[in-house]
DNA sequence: CTGAAAGCGCTTACAG
DNA sequence: CTGAAAGCGCTTACAG
């Protein structure tokens, strides 16, 4: 059910102005190529046509006709607007929309995919993501899958977060964990500690897998030795077994979560045992401490996305082989209080 | 710049099961009208076609040939998704998603327009209102007049809160502060409370003068007197002047800064006057002390101009007179312990 | 029961 | 310099 009343279209602009509706198409678009050339005149008298009527180019039309739109896709693979996802996303919507505000661009959430077991699907039967220039793809997990159809069909996209799920080149604007890990690391090095727990959520994308690889580096290289627990139920046992000075959590609520089960147990940080997040700490804290871990620049790397999904919609598909695809944006250690020298 | 690559489309669809492209199109929206009747067979063949292949139709072609395209608009009047505007947009962005997935449709946020002076314009030349179905509008203060060109273009729209600056009637869904405000007068009438302050932020929408309402209907049936005060500046001054005992806030954050002022000049909330806010309080302590005022169901809120706003659109605009368009939801009062007897 | 045709509003070669 | 025409992918009367 559209509207019903009729909008103005070029059609009546090109009666007013007494022009073809070819020429208002072409005023409309600065076109003034090889073939093309208005005459100021006439370009002025369409012009103030448009200024006294309330013309606006209706978008579907020029979308069909092939044209840009200036609307942007977003698709997040779990609820992105609830209190418990704000954490995550909050930030990165944030940093949406000030680059599309930038930009001039619109928003199209795909909130209509229905959640199923906790995650949506980009493709199903009346997916609108075509009406949109391009999409960004946010979310803890992708599907190697979709990510895939989407390179094959030369769909100009951007994911948030390093991806490796499939072997196509999928454009993406992450951080750099690797380097923060590594960095850590050595940090605790330095601050004598030798014996480590690295408590994880056994989730398996990318990040994580970065993360758990200087984990592996460490251990193979005489660095600190870690040792891989999966949440934090067995906690307590782990560090009284290893002797671990120190606990690596894979983020910050993993790590408030880690000093809870400590506390319970009498075991006090960071006097007792130094802890740190492999993740964004700000506003994070563990007994009145400032949590120590990384500072990530989330608002900017969906700036930054979407600045890359831009350059992707206005250059031509078979050169976007020249395109610098994969960014990774540098974060900084937040050193905080509850990383600290060996008890 | 479209995507490059060809999309499948109905003709495609139509060659392979041995069709017509409009028989396709029979089959993809069920019609099965007076003149149409589809034999079985052919249904049969056409969905295998569509099954086996990748076909989604166009939106843009659907939309242009008239039909709805299952996209809501969201225009907020000023930026949604920043920190500072989540504790009001929280709430209902959440519900809006919430609701979308429920009725299947994808969110368009107009993000294009940028903000000036703090407000973002409705109508600009390039807008891609027309692209969406229909529009959810959010802000503490709209323009009269894009209200009153939605209404006369016909555009299915709703508002979040009430609306009164314009004499078109708009579609809304609100919270009713009206009888909230006036409950809590009449609680604080009952607590022995004569003389009090109430301190607002000048500002001029339909929820606030709904709270004022009821503030000079109490001041003039002999309730509880209140004196108006803009702000906090001179807070400590009006106390003393009026022998006050109760401060009512327009809201929870004018509320902490009343208390803050008041800490500062030796006064304490609740021991020495009581402070409630005629807003949501969930969340807010004063002094330690949980805060008095509302509880509202913001999310239930945008869930309804959802609904709202999906009956106007499967709704022809010459029945929409027989609709119930000015929806007000009850919140309740949330007594914490700031609102206490008289002093 | 099914298909050819017109139309939605726009853009872009292509003729004048 | 400007307009008539074709086409984007769909829907919907309208003829067979």
């Amino acid at each position: 059910m559209a509207p019903k009343a009729r909008n103005v279209t070029q059609r009546e602009i090109a009666r007013i102005a007494g022009v073809s509706q070819t020429t208002v198409s072409m005023v409309l678009n600065d076109r003034d190529g090889s073939n093309v050339r208005i005459p100021e005149a006439t370009r002025e008298r369409v012009k103030r046509a448009i200024e006294q009527s309330t013309y606006v180019a209706d978008p579907a039309a020029r979308r069909l006709a092939g044209l840009d739109n200036q609307i942007m896709g977003v698709f997040t693979y779990e609820a992105a607007l609830s209190p418990e996802s704000m954490d995550f996303y909050g930030p990165l919507l944030n940093g949406l929309e000030r680059a599309a505000e930038q930009v001039g661009c619109d928003l199209l959430f795909f909130t209509s995919s229905p959640v199923e077991d906790g995650t949506r699907s980009l493709f199903h039967r009346k997916t609108r993501l075509r009406l949109a220039d391009g999409c960004i793809l946010l979310g803890q997990q992708m599907d190697g899958d979709d990510l895939k159809r989407l390179v094959d069909e030369e769909f100009p996209f951007v994911a948030v977060g390093r991806r490796d799920e499939t072997t196509a080149k999928v454009p993406y604007v992450g951080i750099d964990y690797v380097s923060l890990t590594a960095e850590l690391i050595a940090r605790a090095a330095e601050l004598g500690h030798r014996e480590a727990l690295y408590v994880h959520r056994g989730r398996n994308s990318p990040t994580a897998r970065d993360r758990l690889q200087e984990i592996h580096t460490s251990n193979a290289s005489g660095g600190p030795r870690f040792t891989l627990v999966d949440g934090v139920d067995t906690i307590v046992e782990d560090l009284a077994r290893t002797g671990a000075t120190l606990v690596f959590a894979e983020d910050a609520f993993l790590a408030e979560d880690v000093a809870l089960a400590l506390g319970k147990a009498g075991t006090v940080v960071p006097e007792q045992v130094s802890l740190t997040a492999l993740g964004e700490v700000r506003g994070h804290r563990v007994n009145g401490h400032p949590l120590s871990g990384f500072q990530v620049p989330r608002q900017q790397v969906a700036a930054e996305a979407l600045n890359l999904l831009q350059q992707l919609i206005t250059t031509p598909s078979d050169e976007w082989a020249g395109l610098d695809t994969q960014l990774l944006l540098a974060g900084q250690l937040e050193l905080g209080e509850t990383l600290v020298g060996r008890a």
